[in-house]
DNA sequence: ATGCGGACCTGTTAGC
DNA sequence: TGCTAACAGGTCCGCA
């Protein structure tokens, strides 16, 4: 479930729902996700008024007075905020109650998903201090990856999901982006032209609103509890489409693994 | 500094 | 049908 653009509609429609209440109280039923959630979340956050919900690549940041909490999705998370009398599900693994009646509920399977307490400005906090550029701001440019670039002999697919250069491209987005800018993921990073890059910039902006966009469009109702995937899933041109034909030119794709993750793209189409 | 492989954990699906 | 293996949207760490 959670890219960049996943995290972007859950932050949005959590926003709508929480932003100005007040926390009543917390349940955490499984304190062991990727990280023990800390003692500190238990202690603060109770009586705070939630000011904004804000997101750094894929952590959202839930600020308070007092602090932040700090929540990453991993491979498996989703947030819902339902009412009080829903019965927990399996791995429904913390709630945050408000005075209102709602509650936030954090569900992650795979417990690869993390919650984190900060006092001070999150952006400084260990996990999200050494993170890269927003792929959506005016930061991420041409001029900035191809610099980026020119020291890096990894697989370009690597380099583009990779955290320290730029945030948010996850395995979907990276192939898509991939196919869209004409470049085969397997390109060693350094040897591709500035004029490629562009090409890169300007395909992964745009993969990563257009999935924002539909995301925005199918969650609206945060309340109801069907986080059903698949809404962006008709317009994928690669990714999960190994052996099936390109979209463009017909030819068979390419289905190969890249640091352990399925990389598919077009020879004829990609270079 | 860079790049690679393994680790974390559960659920689902493909294959025998 | 039932079992096992492989794979799944993400990071982080340690080693070469």
């Amino acid at each position: 479930m959670p890219e960049l653009p996943e995290v972007e509609t859950t932050r949005i429609g959590l926003a709508a729902h929480i932003e100005k209440q007040q926390v009543k109280g917390l349940i955490i039923r499984q304190r062991q996700l990727r990280y023990p959630i800390p003692k500190s979340l238990d202690r603060q956050l109770p009586g705070q008024i939630i000011q904004t919900v804000t997101r750094r690549g894929k952590y959202l940041l839930v600020n308070c007075a007092a602090g932040h909490m700090i929540v990453h999705l991993g491979m498996s998370g989703c947030i819902r905020v339902v009412n009080a009398e829903t019965k927990a599900a399996k791995h429904d693994h913390v709630d945050i109650i408000f005075t209102n009646g709602h509650v936030m509920r954090y569900n992650d399977p795979r417990r690869f998903g993390a919650i984190l307490w900060s006092n001070d400005d999150p952006h400084n906090h260990p996990r999200l201090c050494s993170l890269g550029v927003e792929p959506l701001s005016r930061a991420f440019n041409t001029a900035y990856l191809h610099h980026a670039s020119r020291s890096r002999r990894l697989a370009i697919k690597l380099f583009i999901m990779d955290s320290k250069v730029v945030v948010g491209v996850g395995n979907i987005y990276a192939n898509e982006a991939l196919f869209l800018a004409g470049i085969k993921p397997t390109r060693p990073a350094n040897t591709l032209s500035r004029e490629q890059y562009e090409s890169l910039v300007s395909a992964i902006k745009q993969v990563l609103k257009a999935a924002i966009k539909c995301g925005g469009t199918t969650l609206k109702d945060f309340q109801s509890s069907d986080g059903k995937p698949g809404y962006f899933q008709q317009q994928l041109h690669v990714y999960g489409r190994g052996q099936q034909k390109c979209l463009q030119c017909h030819t068979r794709l390419t289905e190969i693994r890249l640091g352990q993750r399925s990389s598919v793209y077009c020879d004829h189409c990609q270079r």
